[in-house]
DNA sequence: CCAGTTAGTTGCTTGACGCAACCCAGTGTG
DNA sequence: CACACTGGGTTGCGTCAAGCAACTAACTGG
């Protein structure tokens, strides 16, 4: 995938994508937005090498995207958590995930919906609501399953 | 960086970054967003290795998010395009942008502004208008230099 | 006591990236 | 005319990151 610096480049873009960039960081982001907490969980659902996970949760953490938190001791058992900075990113996910809704649609339509916790409405690529028109955070959004992912049932 | 496939992720947000998420892929889109057309102009701005750019436009071409156009024959030069499919990743960079912009600062403030060509309003994370309000596209929007690219000068 | 779970780490191999050199067609310079 | 330069690549080589599988370690359950 990528390494992580883009020399030369004074750019705010590029600096996120120093930090976030990486092969997987994106998606482990998202899963982790999604109630996806632990390494094995992790593991199962992107399908990412198990030293590639453990190196993008450590750099993950050291950016302050996401913490651990210990969830059993003997043996110490962690789970993962979005910080702020972490749900930050979630307008640029909508971005992404619009974007790719839109222009790489599966036959069935898109595999996830976005929608508005407190309405139900749609969410739009800017992360707004088209229900009631709010600008919404990561907080107050909630992920579906969606047509797209029949095949998997 | 990234190889370009996340096998078994049923998501739209891997399959944009099966498209995008190559090393490069989103930094030549913004150069090319910000009028770089040509290959050594972009290879100069990039600092990209050659054979590596010239193997992420024949992606992005073939990916319909990139088009070339002869500009000289004899010998055949050419420019190249943003597509409408290209110019709609223009909310994921604005939103990349502006979470680096608010958690990657450089000292002297952000490096580029982003801002609305027909009221001169500053462009939000979500791509609005905070001067008028509205929803806008990649070509609403210009690029300026910020305070931060002062020791560029 | 053995199998299973969780959370990794280690070692090996493959493949993508960075770098430098080269190629080719035309243009400008002395 | 010779030579260098420009634009737009391609080729070859070395390195570093990613994929895969095996191993460790601490505990749990039967």
């Amino acid at each position: 995938m990528l390494r992580n610096d883009y020399p030369g480049q004074v750019c705010s873009i590029a600096r996120s994508l120093e930090i976030v960039g990486e092969r997987w960081s994106l998606l482990i982001v998202r899963d982790v937005m999604n109630g996806h907490r632990r390494f094995d969980q992790l593991q199962k659902a992107l399908g990412v090498a198990r030293n590639v996970l453990s190196a993008r949760l450590q750099r993950l953490i050291e950016e302050d995207i996401l913490e651990r938190r210990a969830y059993q001791s003997n043996p110490e058992r962690y789970e993962y958590f979005l910080t702020e900075k972490g749900l930050d990113l979630w307008p640029a996910l909508i971005a992404l995930l619009s974007w790719g809704d839109r222009y790489s649609p599966g036959p069935e339509g898109p595999p996830m919906l976005i929608v508005h916790k407190e309405c139900g409405g749609a969410v739009s690529d800017r992360g707004i609501c088209e229900g009631c028109g709010k600008v919404l955070h990561a907080r107050d959004a909630r992920a579906l399953p969606g047509p797209g992912l029949a095949k998997a049932a």
